[in-house]
DNA sequence: GACTTTGCTTGACACTTGTCAAGAAATCTC
DNA sequence: GAGATTTCTTGACAAGTGTCAAGCAAAGTC
């Protein structure tokens, strides 16, 4: 589990009771998960730290009094996210007894993610993108694309062993070109709903056979 | 040939003479290629356009005489950047004798353009990443998609001509994928610049034979 | 050389931004 | 319930933004 409180926050000195860390343990996550609602409606630039408060249901002040400043906003939010994202299949990976089976459910969990949590998969690439430019998001940014490469090779190297083969690129490749697919789409999605779904599933079921080396 | 000048700028006037409207557009050029520097060492979120003015011979209020608004200048800039961008590969397709030779050349101006001109591919990822959040982009950044789809294609075709074979993905997915691959080359670039090169050959050699049928 | 058009500079405007501080309100402690 | 502590609200600040307009300089026109 990361722990996502041993951040650079503020700290107010923490009151006696056991209750109380957790309280504004509490507090920061429901600000950030009303701060990722924002960002990922409007991107990481547009989004001011009053634009964040407007749509939650605290003030502007009470953002300062959890976070330092906007950076150590966006970058709890960034590792919260973290947290929540790289499992997503997970159970597919575990409980798929042939190779067709992993990947049709790896499909099925990558086109439902892409529609109903677009807003974050844009911000994802958002700030991927932010972090060229703004070092201090570099950390984070690093992080969750590791994992999300072991997210890929976990699945790459399951299919291959219920293929009873083996991946026939490495790890980052791998993610690379998954994640190339994945982000045609999101960037797709914005112009087209409706199609973009399909056309990614199409496309990552025609490469999948060429990850693995053929049977 | 794309008519960058039919934009929707102010359009003054134009003078009488035939080397006016030509010296307008060479401001424009002029201002944009010098907005390109700064927006891709700043980024769009972090570019102001008073940022741009100083870092060129000009001042603020000339970017408002050659330019309706921010998004008319960004938008301009976005639409030069796509002339001089999509024909790079274009000599070594053309001159290639073999795929080998083919992929060879291709391969080393795509680390050629990877280190230098890492500021316009940061842009570009950071532009494309803008266009899911500000309608206004998307027109020109899809256009840029497609363009850069085309380069691909193009490669990939005489890469499968020449090894008397065919492509096994169609254009779109191709393109996602090289795109993947030099995407992660990019945002690795900013952490380790000395390692990136490398790995983006090493790994694109690797996925290139894959993306033909094999012999 | 006067006059008009074009090109550019300067300074201002309305607005938004992140940040902070003073104090009100709520909560806890005894 | 009084007093202390935590939590939150409100209003303000300086800095930076896009935009524009008034006026100066330069170039072209007759």
């Amino acid at each position: 589990m990361v722990r996502v409180s041993s951040a650079s926050a503020a700290e107010p000195s923490r009151p006696a009771r056991v209750s109380g860390i957790d309280k504004i343990e509490r507090r920061r996550v429901a600000l950030a998960e009303s701060a990722l609602k924002t960002l990922g409606e409007l991107g990481y630039a547009r989004t001011s730290l009053r634009e964040i408060a407007n749509n939650s249901e605290f003030t502007h002040g009470v953002v300062h009094y959890y976070f330092r400043d906007k950076v150590d906003l966006i970058s709890y939010c960034v590792r919260y996210y973290k947290t929540k994202c790289a499992q997503r299949y997970d159970e597919v990976v575990e409980t798929a007894g042939s190779a067709e089976e992993l990947a049709a459910g790896f499909l099925s969990k990558m086109a439902q993610t892409l529609v109903e949590e677009t807003p974050m998969h844009r911000l994802w690439y958002d700030l991927r993108a932010q972090s060229m430019f703004e070092e201090q998001l570099r950390p984070d940014v690093a992080a969750i694309d590791q994992l999300l490469e072991e997210m890929i090779w976990r699945i790459l190297t399951r299919y291959a062993d219920l293929s009873g083969t083996e991946p026939a690129v490495d790890a980052p490749t791998a993610y690379a070109l998954v994640d190339g697919l994945f982000e045609q789409a999101v960037v797709n999605y914005a112009a087209d709903p409706a199609g973009a779904r399909d056309l990614l599933t199409g496309r990552v079921e025609q490469v999948l056979p060429k990850l693995v080396y053929s049977a």
